[in-house]
DNA sequence: AGGAAGATCTACT
DNA sequence: GTAGATCTTCCTA
């Protein structure tokens, strides 16, 4: 997908990101899979955004050009998003993914039992996709990025709720997933 | 230098 | 279904 794309609005782009694939190259081979969850996160007027108390040293890429990963840290894991935003500041966080591509890698990763458990939620896509804050700023609309997105065709009935996982949220409901998908969390 | 927060996950019961 | 671990970053002193 190219600059574009994400040059739109928030909540529209984590609509639209919905079934396309996600692509990790690592040593050589491809790691991903179809985004079945995303959440929008916007500026200064999202209570829950990394954005909202203004340009920090480590946020400084969600108010830079869309189409370039922002990641940050809770807990012990990062967290993967894509900026997009038309005015003002806004980030996408892929939440999960159903995974198609190198899961014998992501397993490599990520030991796991269940492939369920592999890439459902945030921390577990980043642990299985080796993804941390070295590919903070990195351009998804490049064809050689170690990460890119493809299109996909369409997965299946959208539905949104509220946010995970937040201790103040908006009264919209900003999370998008693909409805019935197994490895949608919560 | 130290404390607190946080868009999470795991391992219990 | 809930408690606790864990780590980066910011804030205050």
């Amino acid at each position: 997908m190219g600059r574009a794309f994400y040059s739109r609005r928030t909540e529209v782009v984590a609509r639209e990101l919905l079934g396309k694939t996600l692509v990790r190259r690592l040593g050589g081979e491809a790691l991903g899979g179809r985004i079945v969850e995303t959440e929008a996160y916007f500026g200064s007027g999202d209570p829950a955004s990394r954005a909202h108390r203004g340009l920090k040293r480590y946020n400084r890429a969600m108010f830079g050009e869309p189409g370039r990963l922002f990641i940050y840290n809770v807990h012990r894991y990062w967290m993967l998003n894509i900026v997009a935003h038309r005015d003002g500041v806004g980030a996408v966080l892929v939440r999960a993914l159903e995974p198609t591509l190198g899961v014998e890698a992501m397993r490599r990763n990520r030991p796991t039992g269940r492939l369920r458990d592999l890439t459902r939620g945030p921390g577990r896509l980043s642990q299985a996709l080796a993804v941390d804050k070295s590919l903070d700023g990195v351009d998804v609309t490049r064809g050689e990025s170690p990460v890119v997105v493809l299109d996909s065709p369409p997965m299946g009935p959208v539905a949104r709720s509220p946010r995970v996982g937040v201790t103040r949220d908006l009264p919209e409901p900003y999370r998008f997933y693909v409805e019935g998908n197994p490895w949608v969390s919560g």
